[in-house]
This record gives structure tokens, sequence and C-alpha cells, in this order.
DNA sequence: AGCACGCCGACT
DNA sequence: GTCGGCGTGCTC
């Protein structure tokens, strides 16, 4: 018997299986889907199996299988068919594809055996009868109750062994063993009520529950606070009821506890929670529970959509319009896509959640290619927010550059209510640069092309695409001048602020104040128990959270994401603007929404006011149209990266020519250009646009390109089938 | 990814 | 004459 197997390299140039001999005493434990290791060249291997079979014309002399690493596959038919797929649409190789979809602590070479958690145990060892005739000689209270304690519960976890259990092991009346237990535990808090659901929200329900054995793929349109996740925990109840599993991917942001509590009250340990918050053989540990098959439910990130559940009867994907679905570096996969082919593999609706879904889905369910359900109203009937624009224009005139009066003068009646607020500014850091007013000097990162930022805290200017350090200089670097400005606002100095004008509790959440492990967690719920009146942060505060004191909430500086140089950039403001208005007034006090911007004409904040996502939806298809982005054409984008500026110039350009020659006629192919971020960490960066409909001979030139370039050492070529960010 | 093979420069 | 530079190519 001979077996193919791809070994774990994950090089491009061997991603093509390798024919072993099975020897004679694998032969009935080894399957598809399972590690085995093989010597390879001089090295010995992990690889998977792919393929078994009797017979073989064999050109070489193949080598045998040296011994299995699994009893059971870690691969099963639809992973096997899911890695094909992802290596076949993102054009990575076979073996990234399946190393992606495992968790670390399965990937090959890392031996894991010893990292399997073990607790000690002691179960009875006589029948209960005897147990029960010793209890009535036995004249020890705390082996007595121990006892009793066995017979009741059958085993018992123990930290060390007193003299009770000793003796009682000498007398052979219990026994000692080793059980492998699991390192996280999540658990509820149980403050969560139950709610029921209201007319629009059992509209849904209904509805997908009674076409639950067909893949179609939902897209659930409701508003911020019509109570998406009760839905989804009616659905997913209906499908537990059924015996089958379910997947609810989340954005990483928000699987807080806040989200997390509501599913463990009602599903309790029926569920496995993957986040980033896990190390890696906490993560390993929620893959067993799933593996043994004793969770049916899985929330999790991105990669959650892997999870090796059989039989799934619903998959999730909340918050939708989450870029934080495809994966940014390689493999480029997007969870939306894997989705889609399980939920055809599995035959299970697939629902996709949110209140501003991107243009692609929203078009797809205007052509009828998903299933278009809405939730028209906040769940308790409350009013979406007023949203008041202020002009800072005409504030800057008044010498108001951060806070306008009217910001202020709600802040202070926010407070005075004892009630909380929110506010958004969408940029880290204390000021964004710092200038020279003699000579304009810009105090740039060495290593890439842009300002440094400084953060006050800790006196330092730092870059925030490289990480970059250095302390804060005294003097101009060019002109000496010792009158260094600094400009623009960050979160730490609009925190300063709002301390030196206000007296009140204020806690800032940005990548700085979050890097820890659980910060974030801290934060939210000290917000959440009123232990801070202000929340101030970055977009990441924007999505998801649900405070009921909120009352107020307020954007800074609504223009950076319109400033960004993609044609997503409207997309973005429109989608930040109505998820963080959606923060206020969630419970029985209505919420009010204050959003100073330079740019109150442009159609992404005006209709972001008005809480209109159709118009916006309208008046942004008629751009994507004329432009030709997505959703009318299809866009890969083509990344060149080089440390030698010549070089990089130089082979773009001929990547751009090889392209404009072999594509089909009506493709579009823009560039090469400077790539937005240009120079990051000293590597130059250029990029090509390819638009496309239809094109039969573009993916074969895709790969042309990939392969030709895979090889050269001082040229990176990055292609992304539908980037998220351009 | 490793590791060997291989064809040109400065050394005991 | 040889040690070793890392360019190229192969691994069932």
């Amino acid at each position: 018997m001979y077996a193919d197997v791809l070994v774990e390299i994950p090089s491009k140039k061997i991603d093509n299986t390798f024919t072993y001999l099975i020897p004679s005493h694998l032969k009935d434990k080894i399957q598809v889907g399972i590690r085995v290791k093989v010597s390879f060249g001089k090295q010995v291997l992990e690889g998977f199996v792919l393929k078994i079979y009797d017979n073989y014309a064999s050109k070489y002399e193949l080598k045998e299988i040296l011994e299995l690493v699994d009893e059971k596959p870690i691969l099963n038919e639809e992973m096997l068919m899911l890695g094909e797929e992802i290596a076949k649409t993102t054009l990575c190789s076979k073996i990234s594809a399946y190393q992606v979809m495992l968790p670390k602590a399965l990937k090959a070479k890392i031996k894991n055996k010893s990292n399997i958690k073990q607790v000690k145990v002691i179960s009875l060892a006589k029948s209960n009868e005897e147990i029960k005739d010793y209890l009535l000689k036995c004249r020890y209270p705390k082996q007595k109750q121990l006892l009793e304690k066995l017979i009741e519960d059958d085993e018992i976890v123990i930290n060390n062994l007193d003299s009770c259990i000793t003796t009682l092991l000498k007398h052979g009346l219990i026994k000692l063993s080793l059980k492998e237990d699991y390192r996280y535990l999540a658990h509820a808090s149980g403050n969560y009520h139950k709610v029921v659901l209201n007319n629009d929200q059992q509209k849904v329900v209904d509805t997908i529950t009674s076409n639950l054995n067909k893949s179609d793929t939902y897209l659930l349109y409701g508003v911020t606070g019509s109570g998406k996740t009760e839905v989804y925990m009616e659905i997913i109840k209906e499908v537990i009821n059924q015996g089958k599993t379910a997947i609810m991917l989340v954005p990483e942001i928000s699987l807080t506890p806040q989200i997390t509590d509501r599913f463990l009250t009602l599903f309790g340990n029926n569920i496995a929670l993957l986040h980033s918050g896990l190390s890696d053989s906490e993560k390993y540990d929620e893959y067993r529970k799933i593996m043994r098959k004793e969770v049916k439910i899985v929330i999790g990130a991105r990669s959650a959509i892997f999870a090796p559940l059989l039989d799934i009867g619903v998959i999730i994907i909340d918050e939708e319009h989450s870029t934080s679905y495809k994966q940014d570096n390689h493999p480029r996969y997007n969870a939306k896509d894997v989705a889609l082919l399980r939920s055809k593999y599995h035959n299970c609706p697939l629902i996709l959640g949110s209140a501003t879904p991107t243009l692609e889905s929203f078009a797809k369910a205007g052509n009828h290619v998903y299933q278009l359900l809405t939730l028209p109203k906040r769940a308790n009937n409350n009013p979406l927010p007023l949203v008041t624009l202020v002009d800072m224009k005409k504030e800057t005139e008044k010498g108001n550059y951060v806070l306008s009066s009217l910001l202020k003068e709600k802040i202070a009646n926010t407070l005075a209510k004892d009630e909380q607020i929110i506010l958004l500014l969408n940029r880290r850091g204390y000021s964004s640069m710092l200038t020279c007013p003699l000579c304009g000097n810009v105090v740039k990162c060495p290593r890439c092309d842009i300002s440094l930022t400084y953060h006050k805290t800790s006196d330092m200017l730092r870059c925030h695409y490289c990480g970059y350090n250095r302390k804060k200089p005294q003097k101009c670097d060019k002109c000496g001048s010792e009158d260094l400005k600094d400009y623009g606002l960050g979160t730490q100095k609009l925190e300063e602020i709002i301390k030196n004008t206000f007296n009140c509790r204020v806690v800032r959440m940005d990548v700085d104040t979050t890097y820890q492990k659980g910060a974030h967690e801290k934060i939210i719920s000290d917000f959440a128990q009123h232990k801070y009146d202000i929340l101030l942060g970055t977009q990441m505060i924007a999505k998801g959270l649900d405070f009921p004191l909120v009352t107020l909430v307020g954007v800074i500086n609504a223009d950076t994401t319109l400033m960004i140089p993609d044609y997503r950039s409207s997309e973005r403001t429109f989608e930040l603007l109505s998820q963080i208005s959606g923060r206020a007034g969630r419970s029985n006090r209505p919420g009010e929404v204050i959003i100073q911007t330079f740019n109150n004409e442009h159609y992404s904040i005006k209709y972001a006011k008005q809480h209109d996502y159709l118009s916006f939806y309208k008046e942004e298809m008629k751009i994507r149209k004329i432009l030709k982005y997505s959703p009318y054409y299809y866009i890969i984008l083509v990344s060149i990266a080089s440390k030698n500026y010549e070089k990089g110039f130089k082979e773009a350009t001929k990547i751009g020519d090889y392209l404009r020659k072999n594509v089909s006629n009506d493709t579009i192919i823009l560039g090469p250009t400077m790539a937005n971020m240009f120079k990051i960490n000293n590597i130059y960066h250029f990029q090509c646009i390819i638009k496309y409909r239809y094109d039969d001979i573009l993916k074969d030139t895709l790969i042309k390109i990939d392969e030709r370039y895979k090889e050269e050492r001082d040229i990176d070529v990055y292609i992304d089938i539908d980037p998220i960010k351009i």
C-alpha cells in the first residue's frame, strides 16, 4: 500500500505530495487525514496523509512511513476540501492552508504530549456495599465525609494527598488516577435576563428556523440595538434541539464577557470559546472539546470558522462588515468565504448580521443571492439617538480646536445627570506630529515615510507602522530651533484636555492601554460598573458594546477615516459613525450623538446623521459603478515590496506590463503606483490594482507571477484577492 | 525549509 | 594546491 503525504514545509515549491510505502504494521491503522512522520531528504518531517491506494508504478525507490503521529485523523473529508479550496482561491500552498485551519498546538514539529494538563482524581475502588460496610465501622468523620461524597459524585479532583486519602488508598477503598484536564473554563456571571422577542425578531427567527435544512445565505440587516444577538440565540437553541451544532463568529474585539455571558448562561458548558486571549494550549483544550464532541456550539473570531464540528446546523457571522474576518497576512483567506463553503457542505443556513452591511452583501441581497431580513427598530422600541453635526470650521474660528461649545455643554449636562459618555477619536498618541515653526521641518520616522506620533506618557516619539521609538528631541534636527510645536490631536491629549476641563473619571482605550492581556476586558467591565464617567478611545470602542448608562456619544473628528485614500473610505466612515452612534441610549434613557466634522456636507456623514443606510448605499453604489469598483468589479491587489527602490520600481513596472498583456480585454490594470504606506521599515511598496468581471486567463497569469517571484530574494510579491484595504 | 552539490576567490 | 563563499536544485 502507498500513501501520498503532504510534508510540513510551507514552501510553494514543494506544494505537492510525495508517495511513501506503508509498512505492513501500519496498514490497518493508517487513514487519510492523519499526520505521519517520514524521512524527507536528510530530515525527518511530519506530514498529512492525503491519499491511500494499493497500486503505484513507482519510478523511484520509495521510502517507508516511519510512524503515525495521530491515532485518528485530524483533518476530515470536509476539512481536506476546505484546505484545497483555500489554497486554490488565495494562491497559497496547501500546507499553509491546512496549518491555518488547525490550532498552533496541532501543527507538526511541536511536541504536545506533555502539553496536556493532568489532574489527580480519586474514585471508589470497591463496590458501594463494601464501602457502606466500612462506613458503619469507620470512626473518622473526615473519611466518612469523603466516601459519602464519592458515592454521590463518582470522582473528585484533588490537589494534594492528605492523611485521610492516603489511609483510604492503603486500605484499597479508593484509587488514584490521572485525568486530562482543560485549562480554560468560561463561566457565566449569571446576570443575564432572558428577553422576550418582539414581532420583528420573531419573524426573522421563524423564517430561518423553518428553512434549517437549506444552504441559504441570509443578510440580517438590523439597526444598532435591534437585538440581533437574541435572534442568534433563539436560532442556535432550535438547531441544538434538533441535535445539530452551530458556529458563531464575532469580531475579535467584541468577544468580551458582555457578549459571551449571555450565551454561557443559556447554553452552559455546551460552548467552546476561541479567542486571542487564550494561550496556544488553552486554544488546543477548546479544540479538543470540539473534536471529542463535548460541545455543540463554537463562538470565536475568524479562525473559529474552521472548528471541526460535525453536522453543523447554522453558521452565524455577526458584524459581517467587520474587516477582521479577512486575514491580513498569508494565507489571506476570508472567513465569510469559508463559511459559505461549509454552509453548502452541511446544507445549513449562513446568517450574516450587521447594522451597516458591506455594499457587497447588500447588493447580493438586492440581487436575491442572499435573502434579506430586516430588524428596522430597536428591540425596546426606543428611537435611534438624535445626531447633531457640528461644523468645526466655525468652531476653530472661535478658538475651539478640540471640543466645540455644544459638545462641552452636553458633556457637562450628562455628567450632571450622572450618566455616561463615550468619546471617539480615531488617532492614538498625544499629537500626530512635531513640527518646527521656523524651518517647517516635520519629525519623521527614519525607516518609514510618515511623521512620528508624540506619546506624552513616555515622552517618546513613536512610529505607528514600524514601532520605531525615539526620545522627544529638544531641538529641531534641521535648524536647531528649540521651539518645536506639536500639531494634531491624539487620545492621550484628549484625555488630558477632558481631565482639565471637567471634574470626572476618564478611562482611555486604545492600542497603548490594551496591549496587555485582559486590559481590554477590564476597561470594559470597569466602565460598565460606572467606575468611570467617560470612555474615550479609538475605533475599538465603536463596535458591539452595550452600556445602558451611556446617553451621550461624541465624535471628536469624523474626518480622519474620510482622508484615507481607499475606495472604501466613505463606507468605513459611514459604518464607524453609525456604529458609534449606536452606543448611545440603548436602554430606557434617550441617547444623543454629537459629531464634529470639517465635512458636514459629505454624504457619509450626512446619511450617518440621519441613520439612513439605504440612501448611503444608493449614493455610494453610484460612485462604485462609475469608478468601476467592487461590487461592480472584482478587485485584486498585487503588491511589490523591496528594500531597493529602483529594483522595486523596475519589477513593479514589469509586473504591470505583464499583467496588461496577459488578461482579458475588459480587465483593467492600474499602476504600478506607490502604495499608500509607501515606505515602511525601510521597505518600499508598490502596487498594481486589477479590476475585472469575468476573466478566465487572469488566474493563470497571477499564478505565473506568484511562482516567478517566489524565488526572487530581494523582491516580495503579494497577491491579495478581494482585498479589504488598498 | 534544509542540505548537498558545485564552481570561483584568498589562504596554510 | 585547498578551504569555503553561497547560487542552484532536489527531496518520495
